[in-house]
This record gives C-alpha cells, sequence and structure tokens, in this order.
DNA sequence: CAAAATTTTTAGATTAATCTAAAATTATTT
DNA sequence: AAATAATTTTAGATTAATCTAAAAATTTTG
C-alpha cells in the first residue's frame, strides 16, 4: 500500500519522462510536487527499493513496468474523477484539478470501476486528456495547433501559444474556453480561414488565430 | 486545517458520547479507533489546545461547539458519500463504509454541496441515519422495535435482538435485509401480526418476529 | 581542461502519529 | 478504608515526511 507522497511522486515521474529520454531530475520532481530535493531524494531511494523505478545516484529516476503501471492507475482515477466532477457536479474546467488530486488518492478498485461505467466509460478527461484503462493502456494524444487540423477533424482546446490579453480577450469574446471542442468543418481556400463549430454555434477563425490555438486531438 | 487522524477522533467522541453524559473515555475512543490509549491522550491534548474538545486529565473528553459542528461535517459528508455510493454506484449496502471513511476526509465545501443537490438533498443514509445540514444541524433518531410500529408508520431495518441462525434464516427467506425499508399497513387484532410491505412487496410478520427486529424510524 | 556554477546527496533536525513499558491516578472490592 | 484492579498518563522510541545547511558529484564555461 502506497502513501500519498509515494504516489504523487510517481505520478510526477510519469507526466516528466513523457518529454524526455533520460532519467527524470530531482529538482524537476521537486519543482512539481512544490517540495525540495532532498526529499525528493529520500523518496526515490524508496521508491527503488520497492521496485517501482530504477534510479541511481545522480542519474535521476525512470519507471519500472510496475511503477508505470502504479501510476497511470491514479491518473485513470484522476481523470474520471475530473469527468465527474465536470459532468455531474458543474464543477468548472478550472476547480476540479485541486479536488481530482484528493480524490485520486481514495483506495478501493470498485469504487473506480463502478464510476467508470457510471459515467459511460469516457475516454477523456475535460480537458481532453485520455483516460487510462483498468490494464494501464493509454491512448496517446499529441497536442496540436488548430491550423493543423483538416476538415472534419475536431480536438479540444488545451492552450495558447501567444498569450496576449489581445488574443485572450478574441477568445472569451468567441466563448472559446480551455476544454471547448473545435470541430473544423470547412477550410476556406482564398484565405485559408477555417470554419468551425464550438457546440451548437459555427464560426470562422483566420489563419493567423487558428496559429495561435493549441488542441489535443481525438 | 486538520488531519485525518484529528477527524477520526472527533467522530469517535461525537458517536461515543450520544449513549453517555460524562466525558468520553480514552479507552472507549481508543478501542472504537483500533489504537492504544496513549496514542488518544496525546491527540485529546492536541484537539484541546484547539478548542475543539473541553479535556481534563481522566476525566474524559466532550466537544465544544466547534468540535460538534466540525464532527458533523465530517458526518455529513460520510453519509453523502454513502448515498452516492449505494443509489449511484451499486455498493451494497454493506461495502460502503470503508470507502466512506476515506472520502469523508476530502476537503472541498464545494464538492460536498453539489453532490448534495446531484443527489436530490437526501435526509438519511442507507442505514436511515439522518444526514447533518451544512449548518450542522441533524435529526435526532431512534431505534425501535418493529412491534413498536403504529399503522401507517415506517422504519429502515438495522439490526436484530435475538441473531440466532434460524432467525437470520426468516429474514433471509422474506428478503429482509440490513438497510431495507419496512411500512406497517394493518395490524391485525386477532393475533397482533403485522401486514408490513418491503419493497414492491407484502408479508405478514408475526408479534414474535416483530418483536426481533430494530428499525430506525423516519 | 581546470575553475566556477549547478545539481544532487548526505547529515542532522523537526513534526506528527504511532507504539511499549512504567508510573500515576481513579475505581472497586472486600 | 486499605488493598487490589483498572484506567489513564508519562516517558521514551520508532517511522514517515519534511526541512536547512553542508558536502559531494556533475555539468558548464572561459
Amino acid at each position: 500500500m502506497l502513501s500519498h507522497t509515494e504516489e504523487n511522486h510517481l505520478k510526477a515521474i510519469f507526466h516528466l519522462s513523457k518529454d524526455q529520454n533520460e532519467g527524470v531530475s530531482t529538482n524537476s520532481i521537486a519543482q512539481n510536487l512544490k517540495t525540495k530535493a532532498p526529499s525528493v531524494t529520500d523518496m526515490l531511494k524508496k521508491l527503488c527499493d520497492k521496485n517501482l523505478i530504477t534510479y541511481k545516484k545522480y542519474q535521476g529516476a525512470l519507471l519500472t513496468d510496475d511503477g508505470r503501471k502504479t501510476a497511470l492507475n491514479i491518473i485513470r482515477k484522476h481523470r474520471l474523477w475530473e469527468v465527474f466532477l465536470v459532468e455531474k457536479l458543474e464543477f468548472n474546467w478550472s476547480e476540479v484539478h485541486e479536488v481530482a488530486e484528493q480524490l485520486e488518492h481514495i483506495k478501493s478498485k470498485k469504487l473506480i470501476n463502478e464510476l467508470d461505467r457510471f459515467l459511460g466509460y469516457p475516454t477523456k478527461d475535460p480537458h481532453g486528456d485520455p483516460i487510462p484503462n483498468p490494464a494501464g493502456f493509454i491512448k496517446h494524444t499529441t497536442k496540436v495547433l488548430l491550423s493543423d487540423l483538416k476538415k472534419g477533424e475536431k480536438g479540444t482546446f488545451v492552450g495558447v501559444k501567444d498569450s496576449s490579453s489581445t488574443f485572450l480577450k478574441f477568445l472569451d469574446k468567441r466563448k472559446i474556453s480551455l476544454g471547448s471542442i473545435i470541430e473544423v468543418f470547412h477550410i476556406e481556400d482564398f484565405d485559408d480561414s477555417l470554419h468551425v463549430s464550438i457546440g451548437n454555434t459555427n464560426l470562422t477563425i483566420s489563419i493567423k488565430s487558428a496559429n495561435n490555438i493549441y488542441l489535443k486531438k481525438q
């Protein structure tokens, strides 16, 4: 049985090792978890003893198969709870994280499998991130620019490249908010502008704007 | 912000002080929480410092108004989660406790108020115990014998007086299980037997059996 | 490639929650 | 009411998670 702290370290290592090939550094974990390097070093030793990571002094940490599976199980729980909070409890996209951070540590296989069923076996959380299945299999998703989408494709709005306040106001006026699902139904030949649908409304977005909008592809 | 352990002690003191007027003894708390007396003594000092209980050496503990309110808030959370588990996640009456013990410690006012709304503001948990309101007000319920009910009254089956296996088999055959809601719709003059409904089925229960069945009254 | 900078680890403390064993207090029983 | 029993507290250790300061190792840089 793992402690909350151990689980949090595994999750941090999982997230940090996605973008790179080497071992995950002590400092990056400390930063991620808002703790200090010596605390992380202690924990890495412990997780290594439990065969959840491989770790050699000064060389960072990597998940073992066991550790990866454990991390994905925690992420599964986190994301299912996020779906619950948004879809059933009317939480706002930005409020879910803190609560899901607590709920993800509840220990009960039955609880999470029943929750999954209750929610209709969702495949993505409200941020567009994929939900691992009970065996720890996860679909890979990549962040793309809206301008990279082809006709008929869709994605979840997850961020902007240029976060100038002018652009944020532009998004606000068009009711484009984090979590919005944007589908391209036509691309104008003349100026490359995109005709997209967001919820029930259709609108046209210039190629310049589309170049600023990050999506998670389905 | 209270720790899980502190919250569990407050809850134990609340439950143990219901049946008595004096301070709650160290040993009874230890027994309730499956811990040892010295651990409880330490915690009582801490809770006293925080003005959640009154405590004098060798004289047991009693909740302050603040402590009582805190305890009732934890109980509110526990019972709402139990309703969720049984009604939405198809948990069985006997499986909910362990998970609710974990869920009750999740910290988020919004979470619990939204959960309350989502569940339709239930007033009782699956065991028939009342759910405190957000202000910490709780309806008092008492355990009565089925034979004490008058025509038209109902209650939740919570236990038996004589737990002989013959009687348990009797209950089993009639599909009377913990949490069943039993309503008396007629009492036979001749032999005092009770005509009751349980779910969709009606049946007749002798006065002798009714004398063995404990209910929580609505 | 050696000096400087950065990162990581070790050493040593601290706080919270727990325990056992022993001492202190209260309660019970002749 | 004195002796015995039971309960409660104190004293002192232990484990887990954390920190700061200092030492060690690695990386970067002139």
